[in-house]
RNA sequence: GGGAGCAUAGCUCAGCUGGGAGAGCAUCUGCCUUACAAGCAGAGGGUCACAGGUUCGAGCCCUGUUGUUCCCACCA
């Protein structure tokens, strides 16, 4: 051989090389495997929040072992990967627009956001990049070239617009979190909600007819300013009859309604309570429902307005005070009570947020989910594993209208113009817009858009879309959607919504496969603040990206989170090196000119049980992949390298590959196939040093990135023999393990004596045990009669080991006794089942009958353990 | 408050449509057996959270309980 294993298995010396290699030859481009079947594979967006590296990491391995696996399956895999890569690159060019003309962090208002920005585009998406290399993730780079391109903002505008002029997409009053200090609006996640102390205040409400009032308990009374109705539950007998009389505001003398609604809790409080739609989301819910007005009572800072000459100008906290103090004269106050509530405060400066109405726009999302959640009843898109559906379901079901427009300084800006002088709104594809009405420039909408409304047209704005290009027609939609579970209802909703509106009614994708989260070792969710978060690449400088992979890969079931344990990654390297050990040993025992020419033409017996078993393993691989469960398709892999490969058929083959002749090419050319085989299989798992084995062992320009993926294939199925041969593995371990347990040395040989039927395929395997547990010579006889001899029992075969001076009479009697013992319970498990009438009626034929070759065995080796038992007593 | 997941060996987790509980690590005992001590050969270790039910048969299916995690909505 020209080129050889280095001793040890060191990652760091040719996983670079491997991956440039890849490039080099441009295994991820879809030229090198011409479009034959599409087979596409959908990557999810880098969450901005940037907390997820081993997310992403697991994301990449999972998406990557599938379209490895398809493409050497002969199909055209491709991955297209993330939108933010795109976002990333939108916030860049917003922030670098920003800085020529001279705005700076002060005029913008935010905290460190250039900073972040543009931290985001050098280090974040750079590091992405970094770690999809080191992974040897098969990413089709000029098509990611593509998403950074201005193409995705061509699309967001193209939906904007058709929304819009569907009637879809609307601008409407919502109540929204703000900060009165920082006078910015906040999202759900930036508002920290913590236990105050406050308190209940009990107050009247007179009717309007003085027929007297209703009572009703608020933690807020200065936002009574802006009460416009007071409501009880429809179920209420209490109040049924009190439904639509009109109550008078206190303090204020506004008439208010009583409304019936089904957001009050007939159990809490006195079961009323006052609306006040403007300054509280429910409230603003119920008011909407009964078309209540919306008084807004505060301004920006939080102080109450000029509507209101007694409190005007009053902080809320101080109106609240002077709100208290006059129904108190006025004689509306029944009582105070200390209560404690969670208040949302604002995550930056702790400021009590402040609900307030403001314009945003909205998506009309009911008619949109329809076919959305019918693609999904109907199993045109599958979720795996399949409980998913359910969290998919209720959120689809429940849907609201989806509020787009955000206060944000980077994303896709919303494409409406306003006219300053008269009020005219245009909605728009083009980057300005004149006033219809009276001819003047038009002034953007300052918002942007919800990172997830580009998201969401993600499988076919990176394709080029709205133009019909041809990888869109060819490539949408696409296959297999890898996530996490956590981003179902954000991301994977609306590409279904998208996809059915904007793609003629056809799905985006076939399958979503959904994983779960890469936890640390004490199972906390990895956080920058928690300081818990694990960088894969040091890792992957620790370990290797192969053990990396493997480790994310094996070992848990989809759906399932995970959690990071440096002794798992350690395991993942040891297999590595496992295989390492076995092909550097493999190739050792091959001549120079050693050429692979398939298996050969005569199978001896453990040859046709390794290639049986290997056909098994091929067969399950692909099952397991096939129904995406990779974890269980690893697990088959290594059990069948570590323990059937290396431990057992290596050991079988080693006096062979001494023997010189026949059986010593049959055994390499076995050893090689299996080997080929084997890696293979294990390539899209662990791609780079599956790659560098092979490179070394073929010495060819091949690359088994480019191989074939083994199937099972009938010819190579020697299930019988294979069977027969597991007889004799069976009577080397009980050989073994009676050696192993009366601590014989390796050294000591000693003639093994045999009872058995099967004379013919002990003897014809008496190389083995020679050389495994360590038999001088096998003699074949019937009604032995030791004195001193231990003897090792299997279903078809008694085996005496004579070693006298080795053996304690009373421990070797205490040995078979616990052997009895065992074979006993089994039997008696056994016959008790067969025993009960209402197995033998009801359970399958083809199992009673196991049960009874299971007993008729069991019967035979109690036999044998008896008749050793007896020999002793003698 | 609504929904979902999890509970299996000391630890981390498998266990696919119900047919005698598995792996890795850890522990114990022997081995430097010429590919591998990141290894080899063995051993010990489990009332499958608890209580019922369905079934010839339950870790698996049903009901309830407890503990735990997550998502959603949050109490005027």
């Amino acid at each position: 051989m020209a080129k050889e294993l280095a001793k040890n298995y060191d990652p760091s010396t040719f996983e670079d090389r491997i991956y440039q290699q890849w490039m080099e030859k441009r295994c991820f481009h879809a030229e090198v495997d011409p479009k034959k079947i599409p087979y596409t594979i959908v990557i999810p967006p880098p969450n901005v929040t940037g907390q997820l590296h081993m997310g992403h990491a697991l994301d990449e391995t999972l998406q990557d072992i599938l379209i490895r696996w398809k493409r050497m399956s002969g199909y055209s895999a491709l991955w297209l990967p993330g939108t933010d890569h795109a976002a990333i690159a939108t916030e860049a060019k917003i922030v670098e627009a920003m800085r020529k003309e001279g705005v700076t962090k002060d005029d913008i208002g935010r905290d460190g956001f250039m900073e972040r920005a543009w931290a985001w585009k050098e280090q974040y998406a750079g590091r992405i990049d970094q770690q999809l290399m080191k992974l040897g993730s098969s990413c089709d780079w000029e098509r990611e070239r593509f998403t950074m391109d201005e193409g995705c903002s061509e699309a967001v505008k193209e939906v904007f617009v058709k929304y819009y002029e569907k009637g879809l997409i609307y601008r409407g009053e919502r109540i929204i979190n703000w900060c009165p200090h920082c006078l910015t609006s906040i999202s759900n996640a930036e508002v920290t909600y913590e236990e105050q102390d406050g308190c209940f205040w009990h107050l009247r409400y007179p009717f309007a007819d003085g027929s007297g009032y209703m009572e009703l308990a608020t933690t807020r009374p200065e936002t009574l300013l802006g009460d416009t109705a007071v409501a009880v539950n429809p179920k209420d007998e209490r109040y049924a009859h009190l439904v639509g009389k009109k109550l008078i505001l206190p303090l204020v003398g506004r008439e208010i309604p009583v409304v019936a609604d089904s957001y009050v809790d007939m159990e809490f409080g006195t079961g009323v309570v006052k609306i006040t739609p403007a300054h509280d989301p429910n409230d603003f819910m119920v008011g909407q429902r009964h078309q209540l007005p919306v008084i807004n009572v505060m301004t920006d800072d939080a102080k109450i307005t000029e509507e209101y000459p007694d409190y005007a100008g009053m902080d809320r906290y101080a109106a609240r005070k002077a709100i208290v103090a006059d129904l108190e004269k006025g004689g509306f106050l029944i009582k105070t009570e200390p209560h404690v509530h969670n208040v949302g405060t604002c995550y930056r400066c702790g400021t009590t947020v402040e609900p307030r109405v403001s314009l945003q726009w909205f998506v009309k999302m009911e008619e949109l989910a329809k076919p959305a959640i019918a693609a999904v009843r109907s199993g045109e898109i599958k979720f795996v594993p399949e409980r998913f559906n359910k969290l998919y379901f209720n959120w689809m079901e429940d849907i609201r209208d989806w509020c787009i427009s955000r206060q944000l300084w980077w994303g896709h800006r919303i494409p409406a113009f306003y006219c300053d002088d008269c009020g005219e709104l245009v909605v728009t594809r083009e980057d300005s817009a004149v006033c219809p009405k009276c001819g003047k420039a038009m002034r953007q909408d300052p918002d942007t858009l919800d990172t997830w409304f580009s998201s969401a047209l993600w499988p076919f704005s990176t394709l080029g879309w709205p133009q019909n290009t041809e990888d869109l027609q060819y490539f949408y939609p696409t296959d297999t959607l890898v996530t996490g579970y956590d981003i179902i209802t954000f991301w994977v909703s609306r590409m279904i919504v998208a996809g059915l509106e904007h793609m003629d009614g056809v799905a985006p994708f076939k399958t979503v496969l959904i994983h779960g989260l890469v936890r640390d070792a004490q199972g906390r969710k990895m956080s920058k603040s928690l300081g818990n978060g694990i960088d894969p690449l040091e890792v992957i400088d620790n370990y290797g990206a192969d053990a990396l992979r493997f480790m994310l890969a094996t070992g848990n079931s989809p759906g399932n989170d995970m959690r990071f344990i440096d002794d798992k990654v350690k395991a993942a390297r040891n297999f590595a090196n496992k295989l390492w050990n076995a092909s550097r040993f493999v190739m050792m025992n091959l001549p120079e000119d050693f050429t692979f020419t398939g298996l050969p033409q005569t199978l001896r017996m453990e040859d046709q049980w390794i290639v049986s078993k290997f056909n098994q393993l091929a067969k399950d691989v692909n099952d397991n992949l096939d129904k995406f469960e990779l974890g269980v398709a690893s697990a088959k892999l290594y059990d069948f390298i570590w323990d059937v490969y290396c431990d057992w058929y290596i050991e079988l083959t080693k006096s062979r590959l001494r023997a010189g002749g026949e059986s010593q090419e049959q055994a390499q050319a076995v050893l090689v196939w299996v080997l080929r085989g084997m890696l293979k299989l294990l390539h899209p798992f662990m791609p780079f040093i599956t790659e560098e084995i092979w490179q070394v062992l073929t010495n060819d320009e091949s690359m088994i990135m480019l191989e074939d993926f083994p199937v099972y294939c009938e010819e190579n199925d020697y299930t019988k023999t294979a069977e027969d041969f597991e007889k004799v593995i069976a009577a080397i371990k009980a050989v073994r393990t009676i050696r192993t347990e009366l601590n014989v040395p390796n050294s000591a040989k000693a003639k093994l004596y045999f009872e058995t039927l099967e004379v013919e395929l002990f003897s014809s395997c008496s190389m083995f045990f020679e050389n495994l547990v360590s038999a001088s010579e096998l003699e074949f006889g019937q009604n032995y009669q030791f004195k001193n001899a231990v003897t090792a029992v299997t279903d078809v075969a008694r085996i005496f080991i004579p070693m006298e001076q080795l053996v304690d009479v009373e421990k070797e009697l205490a040995r078979l006794a616990k052997e009895e013992a065992k074979v006993r319970k089994d039997i008696e498990f056994v016959q008790k089942k067969l025993d009960n009438p209402g197995f033998c009626e009801k359970a399958p034929a083809q199992l009673i009958a196991a049960e009874r070759e299971k007993l008729a065995k069991a019967e035979e080796k109690l036999a044998k353990v008896l008749q050793s038992i007896a020999s002793w007593k003698q």
